[in-house]
DNA sequence: TAAAAACTCTATAGTCGCTATAGAGTCAAG
DNA sequence: CTTGACTCTATAGCGACTATAGAGTTTTTA
């Protein structure tokens, strides 16, 4: 059973052009081609573009899948390398956890400087803006 | 007192060409110019462009940088839409929290069909990666 | 004083993961 | 036989930088 880049889209999800992308960027292998040119997707192009929708639904880089893919393609390895790259993708979303809630705070904290309106002049957060706190700032 | 713009960059902690490129865009005015072309930057530019990196240190995007500055440039006006601003930012910022949360749970419910190192084609973690449950996708 | 090192200039291309556009070709239904 | 939906390639744009090349300027060192 052979399908068009357009019913491969509607089935995983995704745009067309970004199929096409992910066969320029080496992710998906080149497809058969029918007399008019047309992309003729068969299973393996289907379950192997779900797998990559899915790694990207985890916010995973198309490198990182990349690597994926490569050890998913050679299956007598060891797999302690899935585990690894899983592991420092874990670790790096928990990292941007931190940095997001620690923005937050400074946020709400800048926020309370401004109880209502009055003039820009006046205002404690434009003026909380301009003291600088950041790392690597000498102001 | 002028300062080259090496000087503006150890100050700000942001990178040279980093302040170029908010010249171009408009964020930083031109400065004044030395006889031999080098760019000589003042209190004012140097104040600016601390302002512009405690914003970017907030996360906040280029525009809603340029959209203050405009606001800051006219001590006159009502400052709300400076809190409305913020409160926008507030809100996406939560959002991308939860947003990353989620993830993560999914990864580490991933990483558990995973005990320990085997054969990849046994690997529970890609067999996990390849049922595929992300919205709009119809496998 | 001259050479070397450090700094600055402009212009251009690359990063990532798409998205959008233009202009042409293919195919199925009315 | 024409309309409309689909597909093709190639190219440019997004945001916020980063990197590079090749030239000019200033400061430091010998």
């Amino acid at each position: 059973m052979e399908i068009r880049i357009g019913d491969l889209a509607k089935r995983s999800g995704c745009e067309v052009v970004t199929i096409r992308y992910y066969e320029k960027e080496g992710l998906l292998p080149k497809p058969a081609r029918s007399g008019g040119n047309f992309r003729l997707y068969s299973d393996v192009h289907i379950e192997r573009l779900q797998f990559i929708r899915h790694c990207r639904s985890l916010d995973m880089t198309l490198s990182e899948i990349r690597i994926l893919l490569g050890l998913r393609d050679n299956p007598a390895q060891d797999c302690g390398d899935v585990n690894a790259l899983l592991d420092v993708h874990i670790r790096q979303t928990e990292e941007r956890v931190e940095a997001l809630l620690q923005l937050k705070r400074h946020l709400l904290s800048l926020r309370e400087k401004c109880s209502g309106a009055r003039r820009i002049e006046a205002c404690g957060i434009l003026q909380g803006l301009s003291d600088c706190d950041h790392p690597g700032c000498n102001a």
